[in-house]
DNA sequence: TGTCCGATTATGCATCTGTATAACAGCGCC
DNA sequence: GGCGCTGTTATACAGATGCATAATCGGACA
């Protein structure tokens, strides 16, 4: 007659902090913090609410930690594109801004992750702290990106400045293009974020950045006109 | 002994409806969804929560006026900023780029807002057309300032991209210029907005906005530089 | 002025949420 | 092989939440 017990299974701490963040994450993700609760999260982790408490401390606690791991994930896809391609500037910017514009990093989940967390993270400075580090560690990689392309005649307030603009086109088609995604054909977003960010800085990165697989083909007029 | 009744007024039914959207909007701006209960609400529209059953029906159906409101009012206040201005093309669309850069489009609330309805716009595809209508209607306000500019040699399509771009820098900076407003030197916005839109398109809208408040002033090295 | 209708309030209720605490079970150690 | 330590589960509880319904009051209309 008794609800049959739960098996009891004895697992690693690393490994139960991170299914209860993934748990979390993926709850945010897809119906907003009101669906995480810690009885679905311990549900998803396959585990019962009192571990939440046991491992930390609160949910809210619980929350910060699945914060600050999507927050440190983002930038870092973008600077791992880095790696594995040439030294010529020109590519090497192409490639942060085109992994910038394809999954996973354009991911409804993650729009939506991030969404959710916003009055979390503007209510609680630490996470606050967490969200300006990650967008001025993002922006200050492709600062430095623009600064290596060593155009003549260009100071560092300008670079600042385009960094910014560079910096927001990507932000903003990372959000329509999670919010949206039929919106857009695949790659299109690559494709603009490329013109326009080599239209702000004077550089053609189209031309540079013939390794990168949306381009190549269909320059113009491909799909959907609206 | 009683907790004395709240006194009895009777008011309009349209002033009603507004002042609950009013709380909904200011409570989910300020607090996120989690803030904005029936009671929550009530208190601060000065009523009870049976109002909102009476007008609304239930608590989601006045989440969906609130959100279907804020998305309107955006695209509106965008829409006015240009009657008053000239007939010159870039000065239209410099008045366009600047009006959605500075309060109270860029706002703190706006954005806690839009983030706070995300996952309920992507649950309810009424509120999902919404969204997406908004979204193009704003973006077919500003392809058609681009394409007013007359330049020569532009196709149809390229211009769909042109207004993406650009559409993807104002909701960037947008973005960002409400998360962290003490980021960026007041203005800093509006000029970075007009300068990244002038690049794409290749006109200096800079040179047009003479009429812009943030235009003319300390050019280059204000404040802070990170 | 009396009366009735509807806007508004007050109360009740079932459910859910987070947390605290007690009970339990597997592992390591001697 | 018995036994404690602690990771894990189950239960309890106070408060909040959305919704339904009954009670009440103000004004319009005759």
């Amino acid at each position: 007659m008794k609800p049959d017990r739960r098996p009891y299974r004895r697992e690693s701490e690393d490994s139960r902090r991170e299914a209860l963040i993934a748990a979390t994450q993926a709850l945010v993700a897809e119906g907003g913090p009101r669906a995480a609760t810690v009885r679905a999260i311990a549900e998803r982790a396959g585990v019962t609410p009192g571990l939440i408490r046991h491992y930390f401390g609160s949910k809210d606690e619980l929350s910060r930690a699945a914060y600050r791991q999507l927050i440190d994930g983002m930038t870092d896809k973008g600077a791992d594109a880095l790696s594995g391609v040439g030294a010529a500037p020109e590519e090497r910017l192409a490639a942060f801004v085109a992994a910038s514009l394809r999954p996973p990093v354009v991911d409804a989940g993650a729009v939506g992750l991030w969404a959710g967390y916003l009055h979390t993270m503007r209510a609680d400075p630490a996470l606050l702290a967490a969200h300006e580090r990650g967008y001025l560690r993002y922006r200050d990689v492709l600062q430095g990106l623009i600064a290596a392309l060593g155009r003549p005649g260009v100071a560092a307030a300008q670079m600042r400045q385009e960094a910014i603009a560079c910096n927001a086109v990507i932000d903003g088609l990372w959000l329509e293009g999670g919010v949206l995604p039929h919106g857009f054909a695949p790659g299109e977003l690559v494709r603009i974020g490329l013109a326009s960010v080599g239209a702000i800085l004077g550089t053609d990165l189209m031309a540079h950045g013939t390794f990168i697989p949306e381009i190549g083909k269909a320059p113009a007029g491909e799909g959907e006109t609206r």
